[in-house]
DNA sequence: TTATTTTGTAAGTGTACACTTACGTTTTAA
DNA sequence: TTAAAACGTAAGTGTACACTTACAAAATAA
């Protein structure tokens, strides 16, 4: 034996870098040197941590969850007098968008030929969908229950909300409050069954 | 003068068969010798045509809403007893994704960082916006009005929905027949401001 | 110390691909 | 008929970029 190995660990220092990468370039225009540079290294010292481009862009996605989720679980510990899944909406209403982290699913959409690419985004999107789901269980078990859809169908949707937001975000279609209002009302509108402008 | 310039009638055949090959192989892997082969030209004489690859996928863009835009005022002129909001839900929620050409929406969202991708990509969110507005609105006026959010609003949320509703066909993520409860339960909820199960 | 493994630096290599050039052939307005 | 423009065919060219090789320096277990 020889010197210690410290792959994973600098494995898991390089991720969040070259997740933003991906996200602020796409994947295309991140090019393995730009990656290397940006984590001050040599092209080919990343190709010892990945066998490739697309493994570093398969750990930026499960890297996205990750951090999404991160943050989503330091919601759900404050104490606040609304329901754990409003305080998520609200967040995500405010702050969508904001790291940019999100493009990495364009970037993967893109991609979506490629099995593995697509087994990562299922994956993902699978993750997000049960995290969600937990979370409108939780909000209708306390909150009065009107006649809404079933909880996966609402988590689904609360998805496709993020994914637009993201979108307008991206476009400049929708200013910051529009798209708060978007999905906090619609958001609201599908964890309860009834509009919240009442 | 000479030989009449039919370069306008050319470039409306072929608009198609760039969409159509852009969506199946996404931008990157649509190659122009690729999309020269579909197109049964040679490069350079596409290159006669646009002036380069990003203007042939800018057109493509453009092609996405004029194709679904055609299919809907398709089923806006047929007879039929629900309202046509209701109309399209259904055949949206049955027929999403089939054609895959929502995959160019992928591609553009990942060159989004390109002023003039970002711009084509704008436009078509916002004719789509236009579109479905004016169907609510029809909706809404013609059925009993409860509860929910504006028109607007609700225009982004349904786009959200077909947005969702193209990637899990993508990835796989919901057979067709939940896909085609999402988005018919869910849009006439926000169509109607409550659900539909009752 | 020393053998072994990791880390750093520098310079490639092969190829895929966007875009071009050159040139001959067909069509049509005058 | 003819000149000009459109069309067809073939063969490039330059370069960007994923990935590799070679080798020296540094670290650590024995």
């Amino acid at each position: 034996m020889a010197r210690p190995n410290l792959s994973n660990q600098r494995r898991a220092e390089l991720v969040p870098v070259l997740a933003r990468a991906f996200a602020e370039l796409g994947y295309r225009r991140a090019t393995t040197a730009a990656l290397a540079e940006r984590c001050g290294l040599r092209e080919n010292q990343l190709y010892r941590l990945w066998p490739n481009k697309k493994a570093m862009f398969l750990a930026s996605i499960d890297y996205l969850y990750e951090y999404t989720a991160e943050i989503w679980s330091r919601l759900l510990n404050e104490e606040d007098d609304v329901s754990p899944a409003e305080r998520i909406l609200n967040w995500e209403g405010e702050h969508r968008g904001e790291t940019g982290l999100h493009r990495i699913t364009f970037a993967g959409l893109n991609e979506a030929d490629d099995p593995e690419v697509r087994e990562a985004l299922k994956r993902m999107y699978r993750k997000f969908h049960r995290f969600i789901i937990g979370q409108v269980k939780a909000h209708r078990e306390t909150a009065g229950s009107a006649d809404h859809p079933d909880a996966t169908l609402t988590a689904w949707s609360v998805i496709a909300l993020g994914m637009m937001t993201n979108i307008t975000h991206e476009l400049g279609l929708l200013n910051s409050k529009a798209q708060g209002k978007l999905f906090q009302e619609v958001g609201r509108l599908l964890l309860e069954g009834e509009s919240s402008k009442s």
